[in-house]
RNA sequence: GGGCCCGUAGCUUAGUCAGGCAGAGCGACGGACUCUUAAUCCGUAGGCCGGGGGUUCAAAUCCCUUCGGGCCCGCCA
């Protein structure tokens, strides 16, 4: 095919004016919009954009978390609960009408006699755990047991839910209408999960487990039969026993039914889940289609969490044993630190939680921006300033105190805790909350026993450590002559200290008169560098070169002991 | 076999949906405050945005591919 010259060059001029066109107009849109946008460009938190997403769906939210209480409850779990309350503390703030609740699943059966647990438990295994013995004897039941100090937990984290036992909704009869809806329609479910999950369902797969009237066991039923008018299901269970149970508490829906049920019987309308749930084919897959197909209502706004993975052991989980608890870590470091950790993280980032001197680092960031927030630092951006809202767990009253400095004074102090306030009050810092402070003295010396590096620890020695016979003349006249000047002032701040001991290299100054004196020289052929005088002042005290910012260490002091400590170290032979 | 999430400075990360100069914090380094090693303030360095290819005037961002890490598809957040 020929065209003609004049063509082929009519349609290059024409894209070629085309294409200069669109490079004019992008550069327009740019000038105007960019701008704009570099206004707008401000990060918005993850739990803004879920509330800001969920809300064009709806004005009225119910956010749903659920765990199963079959071990302890640990800060992996926590990751989900936090999750959801940030969202609905999102969806409050922009005055949406929401409300956050916590399903417990009382009435999972109990898989495996778990390490933790006596070998007597193999007789309970497939028991929902609310019918299953409290481990330690005090508690009304197995979830009980573990569900009781997650609970308090949350309560410190500022977090409370309205809270719904599985076992208390099945046997209130929340859940006939949804039991009735799958015994009828159980065969287009199990065509949904046999589409969704590629798994062949077999025959006598029924959506409701039955629990055996005779050995209490629900994962070895068959469901035989069903009354609708009756709410009744007869079973035969592989124990031997056959019978009849109510749909009214005399079993349970299969966790991918009972999942989707529970989104209608409550009106779910955003849940965070673990990522074991999420893929194709997962719990949460079947689940839309069966709330949406079978029961008829919308599935929640999902929102998928990553695992917290526990310093270098990996994820975080009850059956591998790598679990810290989170009554443990509470014990440890402050709730709101806790709450940070999570929620200056994307959910679908892994945590990397550490518990050694990253939790330190932690707890600093923490503070530092704690710190600005309050003091309306300019400098704190607008997404600081939200991850702080969202970190803060109301209704607690913290300490000012910084947890580093705490973990020096606590080790000053050797624990005592009179001596704690004491030191903490000639630092200046308002001894009025005596509460806060001790929950902050406690926090440091559980995490000093338990997790710090050693670079963190030291110890305030009974008697003259022996490394001061590594000590140099002119140091142990410094201290001796450091020992006099102290005894003859009156009481001294850590600044005082700190001018003081930099004084010794002033000519003229007392210390410094005073060293030379002692050393039998001429004050100007006295030469002297800071760094060493440090040194022996740790030296003395914690027998190694090195230690806490000296000024207020040697503040936190008794001034006799310092006196007596010096004196000794002066005259020390080996 | 099929699927999901993550990979950006030494570390923790923002930015990825909607392509437009790659930003912070910590740490490191340098300096200041008569002021040390873990206070404060100021400053500096540090990046083939995991690799390769493609689309585009323009790619951390979109598409394909590949590697590394972590998972799921059995009723374990």
């Amino acid at each position: 095919m020929v065209f003609s010259f004049s063509f082929r060059v009519s349609c290059f001029i024409i894209i070629i004016s085309l294409y200069l066109k669109s490079l004019y107009l992008k550069s327009l849109y740019l000038t105007i919009v960019g701008n704009f946008g570099e206004k707008m460009a401000d990060t918005i938190h993850w739990a803004d954009v879920i509330a800001e997403e969920t809300l064009q769906k709806s004005s009225k939210h119910l956010v749903a978390t659920g765990i199963t209480p079959s071990g302890h409850i640990h800060i992996g779990n926590m990751r989900e609960v936090v999750t959801a309350d940030a969202a609905y503390r999102s969806l409050l703030d922009k005055g949406a009408e929401a409300e956050l609740i916590y399903i417990a699943d009382t009435y999972d059966p109990l898989r495996k006699v778990y390490p933790f647990l006596p070998e007597s438990y193999a007789e309970h295994v497939g028991k929902p755990l609310s019918e299953v013995p409290c481990p330690c004897g005090d508690c009304a039941n197995y979830a009980e047991h573990f569900l009781k100090p997650f609970l308090a937990a949350l309560q410190r984290l500022g977090i409370t839910p309205k809270v719904y036992k599985a076992d208390e909704m099945y046997k209130e009869g929340l859940y006939i209408e949804a039991i009735k809806t799958a015994l009828l329609k159980r065969d287009e479910i199990a065509k949904i999960l046999e589409e969704v999950s590629g798994k062949t369902v077999v025959e006598d797969w029924s959506p409701f487990n039955p629990i055996c009237n005779e050995c209490g066991k629900l994962t070895m039923t068959k469901v035989t039969g069903f009354d609708v008018d009756a709410e009744t299901v007869d079973y035969s269970c592989s124990c031997g026993h056959a019978g009849t149970v109510s749909m009214k508490g005399g079993g349970k829906l299969t966790w991918r039914v009972d999942w989707p049920a529970r989104w209608g019987i409550l009106g779910v309308s955003i849940e965070p889940f673990g990522k074991d749930h999420a893929s194709s084919g997962g719990s949460y897959a079947t689940g839309t289609r069966i709330v949406e197909e079978i029961y008829e209502h919308q599935p929640p706004s999902p929102i998928v969490y990553e695992w917290i993975m526990l310093g270098k052991k990996g994820a975080m989980s009850s059956s591998t044993g790598v679990v810290v608890s989170i009554s443990d870590m509470l014990e440890v470091v402050p709730p709101e630190v806790l709450r940070y950790l999570i929620i200056r993280t994307k959910p679908e980032k892994h945590i990397q939680f550490d518990p050694g001197q990253p939790l330190l680092s932690l707890v600093d960031e923490y503070e530092r921006l704690r710190t600005k927030f309050q003091e309306e630092d300019p400098s704190l951006g607008d997404f600081d300033k939200r991850i702080y809202e969202l970190s803060r767990a109301t209704g607690i009253c913290q300490s000012e105190i910084p947890f580093k400095q705490m973990v020096t004074i606590s080790q000053v102090a050797r624990g005592d805790f009179e001596q704690i306030l004491k030191i903490v009050k000639r630092s200046g810092f308002e001894t009025e909350n005596e509460m806060s402070i001790r929950e902050l003295a406690e926090n440091v010396s559980k995490w000093l026993d338990l997790y710090a590096p050693p670079f963190a620890k030291f110890s305030v020695k009974e008697n003259v450590p022996l490394q001061v016979a590594t000590l140099s003349d002119l140091q142990k006249a410094f201290l001796g002559a450091l020992a006099d000047i102290i005894e003859a002032s009156g009481e001294l701040t850590g600044e005082n200290y700190h001018l003081l001991v930099y004084s010794a290299k002033e000519a003229g100054s007392e210390l410094n008169g005073r060293i030379a004196a002692s050393l039998g020289i001429e004050p100007e052929a006295l030469e002297v560098n800071p760094k060493d005088l440090f040194k022996a002042i740790y030296t003395a005290i914690l027998g190694q070169g090195s230690g806490p910012k000296a000024g207020w260490f040697l503040s936190s002091f008794e001034k006799e002991f310092l006196v007596e400590r010096f004196r000794e170290a002066a005259v020390y032979q080996s």
